[in-house]
DNA sequence: ACGATTGGCACAATCGATTGTTTACACAGT
DNA sequence: ACTGTGTAAACAATCGATTGTGCCAATCGT
């Protein structure tokens, strides 16, 4: 139906090789401006688009990143895709998302898909079950940005977060508002962020000489019931922490809810404190005290990372590691501990 | 570097369109078992995975679809896109994402690009400033459906809403509670949404007899910003509307840090009705009372909807719209209204 | 036993572009 | 007149798969 380059060089009477460069205008290409203006007219006349599989077959590029997040109906992804994609427009490139739902075997078979399809680059949030999928990647030699986690064990480009840090500030603004016990909202286990995040936990709680308990670290899910269960759970307790540490967006809502049904107040019966990037973080119940990513930074600097090794003459470049530092902020749901 | 078809026949000692017919594992092909182990043997061993690119050339088959929204850094469309991008995984299809940030020029440039990228199918919430580049989608008889926004007088699949039904039903919940004077805050102007809407808005308004005033209807974005100000223009007005009816998520929460700003309270001093689909609605200051959508039901249909289209062997069906109703929680941002 | 069928596979064209190599011709220099 | 040089464009291979057709040998029918 769409015209073609065959169909374009016919009605100008010229051979298609000569449209082809012509329309790629190349340096120093030597046309007669009669032929030249011939061509113009009939891409014009043809209203002749370029087929952009053909060419990706032939030039072996596809002018296409991937994006793999675990999901992308979370905010805090779904801004980041928002600032890669809008970037990537301005470049010519489009972006292929896919959602892993944090499950590895899905990452598996997107990395395989997104690899057949000739992808320039790809940018991920790792499931982290297993290294499986970002070796292959390394090894197909496309160029790779991670973002937000990281495989120590494995040297690539990165663009991450401050996690130790921010989790100890979180931890030590508690310990300053009087909070002896303070639990852990981990999202899933075994995640780069949540060790991180953990660890920076860990060492407050060492530090300060908070309570040392493995019922204070809980949830193994990113979710909304994850946050709401665990939350409960923590709440039945006997003698319940007076504040929570929570690692994510979705868990941040599902365990507000679960204080909020049981009756409780924040911050007067507990404190939180969440890794959270909602917009409506400051308009809640009462306006949540934060660690937020500076998203758009963070979709920038991974895309712009990822374009300089698409667009690299070398085969790989040394991989680089870029740390973003999150932001705090303290608003109404961290307050003092209620006497014991 | 990858193994082709090429490689994989030379080492099972075939030629490249016997491995493709035995991969494609076509009906009653007659193959001798052991040729066809002797195909398996090679493609495991060199690890064959098919180049996408030369099928997609081939066959005129992409296995893409388009996703052309607004903004996937609004929940609202974020959830949609999770919806369909998970139902097309296991379709088999991927999906490139497009963000328009409502600007018709970059929703023309996309859609010229996914033409001549050859998808199969495009879903899109047009910016509609113009109707050019559904068209352009129709002439090039690929696969349409239009979610949530609708040309009137361009006869398309689509999955909508019953924005009148539910604009008036929030209106006539709001003169319930004794409100005479309530505000419609749009996002942008012309848009079948907010025409929608403003039709409901408008009917209740004429038929509860509540005032009606131009100075009422604000607002030309859906945007946190838009929200913020059109608001705020609202709240310094000398007799300051009792209710609010807000047409995104954003726009919603804009209008709540306006209100927050000016020391006011909801919903003794301001009641608040809004279109909004987050995740964090019944947590906010106070429990938002929503009109909200079911999001997966809407992405769901419309993939569903695209899909028979592109499997159907018509070449073009005539055309469905679906309408979907949305849901009403009244909370707690809307009450009484103040004696004047 | 001989033509007809059919099973099993190879051959070659094709999708629509890109690109290295040739060709055809004009003109300049000797 | 003949070689050399450069210009303008054509030719043809190629990317990696799919698919209509052709071919050879084995089997079948009579």
């Amino acid at each position: 139906m769409a015209a073609t380059l065959k169909d374009v060089a016919a009605r100008a009477g010229v051979h298609p090789s000569t449209v082809s460069r012509v329309l790629r205008k190349q340096e120093n290409l030597k046309i007669l401006d009669t032929t030249r203006k011939r061509i113009f007219d009939a891409v014009e006349e043809l209203n002749y688009q370029p087929d952009f599989t053909a060419r990706a077959l032939r030039m072996k590029k596809s002018f296409t990143i991937g994006l793999i997040v675990p999901d992308i109906g979370n905010p805090f992804f779904s801004r980041i895709a928002r600032t890669i994609e809008q970037l990537g427009f301005e470049k010519d490139y489009t972006v292929i998302v896919c959602n892993t739902d944090e499950h590895q075997a899905k990452e598996n078979k997107y990395v395989n898909h997104l690899l057949s399809r000739g992808i320039d680059g790809l940018i991920m949030v790792p499931a982290q079950d297993s290294d499986e999928s970002v070796n292959k990647v390394l090894e197909h030699k496309v160029p790779l940005v991670l973002i937000d986690r990281l495989f120590e064990d494995i040297n690539t480009n990165a663009v991450i977060s401050n996690n130790v840090e921010s989790a100890y500030n979180a931890v030590k603004h508690l310990v300053d508002l009087g909070h002896k016990k303070v639990a852990f909202l981990r999202g899933r286990n075994n995640i780069y962020t949540m060790t991180k995040r953990f660890e920076g936990y860990q060492k407050a709680v060492d530090e300060f000489g908070l309570v040392k308990s493995d019922s204070l670290i809980v949830g193994n899910g990113f979710s909304f019931d994850d946050g709401h269960n665990a939350t409960t759970k923590l709440l039945n307790c006997p003698e319940p922490p007076t504040a929570l540490l929570l690692t994510g967006n979705l868990i941040t809502v599902g365990a507000i809810s679960a204080i909020l049904e049981k009756g409780l107040k924040i911050p007067e019966d507990i404190s939180v404190v969440a890794f959270a990037d909602s917009i409506f973080s400051p308009y809640l119940v009462k306006p949540l005290t934060t660690i937020s990513h500076p998203l758009y930074e963070i979709g920038s600097k991974a895309f712009n990372l990822l374009l300089e090794n698409i667009e690299s003459d070398e085969e790989t470049l040394p991989p680089t590691q870029i740390m973003i530092n999150t932001q705090f902020d303290i608003r109404e749901t961290t307050g003092k501990a209620k006497a014991a």
